[in-house]
DNA sequence: GATGAAAGCGCTCGCCG
DNA sequence: CGGCGAGCGCTTTCATC
């Protein structure tokens, strides 16, 4: 039986390509000729392997980290959120408009206990209770939501081993 | 009264900065030139203000974002973990551990329901029962685990608006 | 802190082994 | 895929404001 074809690649690395993965993701900025270096390859060759990797969608994009509280953002919290039984419906609408709330880093789409959690930076808890409040509560698709303090946050990124 | 000093400085960005930052989140192999030309600025303050900005410790690094799934790992979970009271003493140790672990790509620490919750990448569900039952249960610190399968996972990084 | 000019270096591309 | 070379664009430093 012929193996299915799924619309996201499992995708085929050789070492080469696990260095460059590793290389740009520790430093994006690096420059090619130095990245070649790293990998053994010829700058030229290097070049093409590294859009070759942003092309295959491997690379999704290359970004800058910023620090939150360098933005005056001392506060992340992460919020559970349910939806009501009776709104599953209106999931996919909500979460794009969660998605694209300002100070929301990240949310996930769960199986499980929770519908989705939403992580938020914040200035401070009033700030945090704003966001609940008028985002979330005020929304009636939205049965019940849970509110955790994040002390401390490492996002190490897709290692590539 | 005078103001507390902070380990962490609240920071001063000006407008240029912001731009600098928003482009470098979006692209950040991006050249000094167009940045630069972004910004409105001279190519040779341009690179002054970058590396002020890494130095001020606002930007933390320039890294390529990886797509799991090229990489294999198709599955995620978000795993929250409860450490036994009398065990708190470990959460340092611990968290360290974890940390570096692979497949994890980020871990929160908590304060509420539950202590932390920890965001794993793998290739199937048996990869996500071995790294709990290995990795967690194991551990006698743990009082219990509970894991939910990942849906879906937007990462925004903090939005410097 | 910002600028422009100039020197040096890095990047890209095509072509060929 | 790697190497080479030409041409061009980019980066960096420094004196200057």
């Amino acid at each position: 039986m012929a193996e299915l074809k799924r619309i996201q690649t499992p995708a085929e690395l050789d070492d080469i390509d696990r260095i460059l993965l590793a290389q740009l993701q520790a430093d994006a900025r690096m420059t090619n000729s130095r990245l070649a270096q790293a990998a053994g390859i010829a700058e030229s060759t290097c070049v093409v392997r590294v859009r070759s990797l942003v092309s295959r969608g491997i690379i999704t994009r290359f970004t800058a980290d910023v620090n939150p509280k360098a933005l005056g953002l001392g506060l992340q919290a992460l919020i559970s959120v349910n939806i009501r039984p009776g709104a599953r419906t209106q999931i996919p609408a909500f979460r794009e408009e969660i998605r694209v709330m300002p100070r929301v880093v990240q949310v996930f789409f769960l199986g499980g206990a929770e519908d989705f959690i939403i992580h938020l930076l914040a200035e401070d808890s009033d700030d945090v209770r704003d966001f609940v409040v008028e985002n979330l509560s005020a929304n009636p698709a939205v049965a019940s939501t849970r509110t955790s303090m994040v002390f401390e946050h490492h996002y190490n990124g897709p290692g590539v081993g």
